[in-house]
DNA sequence: ATCTCTTCTGCAACTCCATTGCGTTTGATA
DNA sequence: TATCAAACGCAATGGAGTTGCAGAAGAGAT
């Protein structure tokens, strides 16, 4: 018996099948820069998954790349949340995009990005799609 | 009698008096950056700005920190539009205070600013300052 | 299981925007 | 107009994003 493979599934996320079904080979730096993105499930930045996966001897630039080639297939999508920085967030099979379910409150001292669900933003009707960012302090920043 | 210096009130800033109000000194490169961000009144880039004034022998870096300075005692604001280029805009007397009052929505077509009172945004109690941007499309543009 | 073809990776080098260091110039007050 | 800190211009540095290329690895065919 073969020794087995890690468990491909995150969060509800088949990252094998997911790869697949994009036409992309499921190599390893792949598997890791999308399994990084399902476990978080917030906007991460380039840098944010470098530090984390570059242990595993991911290249910097391998980690661009396939971001890129993720978001040229509609698996994430890019975005700059105000503060000149790319974050990158998972889109997931049959969701509205993330960053659109709810607002995103970007941390103006630790710079990590926050869901915040309990923001509600009541738009005039007839209004069409607006996206909400929000900048202030998190939880732990604020005290 | 002396020469006259170049008038300094542009699109209802007084240029010399903006900036001795700041505690900036009134040098030829910051009047040059400030005027053309009165004239223009839109958000603008760096490299807007260093292409219309680099003519007059002004550094490029010397635009950058002129910039820094206006933002950081409040005279202009930096944002980021989405497209990964800081944008720089005056911040007209009275405003400051204005930004706080109600959402601010930034069309992703035109770049411009408009205000949007009719957008509520409900924070939960207890919650800190937070600063709301829309992103979408303003009236203009979506039609 | 191995072969073969194509995709993908890692490394290095490079570009461009943003930032810093420093010697010189200039504005504002005395 | 003399003084001194603030601001300038120039050069150099830092860091994100890109590109080129030789070698490694995935997937289907044999």
């Amino acid at each position: 018996m073969s020794a087995k493979r890690k468990v491909s599934t995150v969060a509800g996320v088949d990252l094998t099948a997911t790869l697949r079904a994009a036409g992309l080979r499921r190599t390893a730096p792949r598997v890791a820069v999308l399994r990084r993105l399902a476990e978080l499930n917030i906007p991460v930045s380039h840098a944010e998954l470098v530090d984390a996966l570059e242990r595993d001897g991911v290249d910097r630039v391998t980690v661009w790349r396939s971001l890129m080639d993720f978001t040229e297939v509609g698996l994430v999508t890019r975005a700059d949340l105000g503060d000149h920085v790319w974050r990158f967030s998972l889109v997931r099979q049959g969701e509205a995009v993330h960053a659109r379910k709810h607002p995103h409150l970007l941390c103006i001292d630790c710079n990590t990005v926050v869901c915040r669900p309990d923001v509600k933003v009541t738009l005039p009707p007839g209004q069409g799609e607006i996206e909400v960012q929000l900048k202030g302090l998190c939880g732990r920043c604020e005290h």
